[in-house]
DNA sequence: CGGTTACCCGTAGATCCGTACGGGTGTCGA
DNA sequence: TCGACACCCGTACGGATCTACGGGTAACCG
């Protein structure tokens, strides 16, 4: 058995009020995809880097952020498949730049909101 | 070579700058952390879940998410070793809760900014 | 009290993910 | 045109992560 081992729920009402508003899990699968993404030390220094300087090539970020070369490579490989990451090429330097279409509220709420957060948190045991 | 393969920066300002801005190491892995647990489908749903209905057992969970207890519980395990979530037991069964620690703009700003996000995103390709 | 319910834990197996490495393409300077 | 540079890609490997399963423990029900 795989879903349920028990078919009298304890608070139907609750359940039934939950299963109402609960995201689809196809919704939920999208979401937790881009959550994914930021789900990572680089990718969200990274991001947040190209947050605040607009424009960055891969060994600058490499060097900004003071991971490997390679590893900003993928990492802008994973956000410029996922249509995060724009990248304007001049001369034999390629720079990139979070995309005109990133999403907003993940921007605004998720990454400065966090971030900010973290900081605070220095009251921690 | 781990960091870096040139040392000679194209754009040092801006460099310079995201380093002096960025989240340290360690904030950052603290922070992804966290964004780890809510990437993924059936603990997003849990802790929305628990967000709009306050208190659920296993079971009830089970059924309003639509996948087996046994997923429930590997999740709930993770959120309550996190501290994201507080049992509380009341004869055989056991009522989960959001902690009353779970940081705000996690829930505010990224749960439910995100999740109405998703909603509106009908208009895709 | 013995059986059932509701749940938890530990473990093993599959799967996903990030890192490191080798090699390739296009561009610039001499 | 030749070499160096900035960067990209494909692949292999080690580690983390999720799922599924078997067993265990309280609590209620007769």
């Amino acid at each position: 058995m795989t879903v349920t081992d028990h078919d009298h729920p304890i608070d139907p009402a609750r359940v039934a009020h939950a299963r109402s508003r609960l995201p689809s899990a196809d919704d939920a699968a999208r979401l937790t995809g881009l959550l994914s993404l930021m789900a990572d030390p680089v990718r969200l220094r990274l991001i947040y880097a190209l947050d605040i300087v607009e424009e960055l090539c891969v060994g600058d970020l490499a060097l900004a952020l003071n991971v490997s070369e390679d590893s900003v490579s993928y990492a802008l490989r994973l956000l410029r498949t996922a249509g995060l990451v724009r990248t304007r090429k001049e001369g034999r330097v390629v720079f990139n730049r979070l995309a005109d279409d990133f999403p907003a509220p993940l921007r605004d709420h998720c990454l400065r909101q966090l971030v900010a957060l973290t900081r605070a948190e220095d009251v921690e045991d």
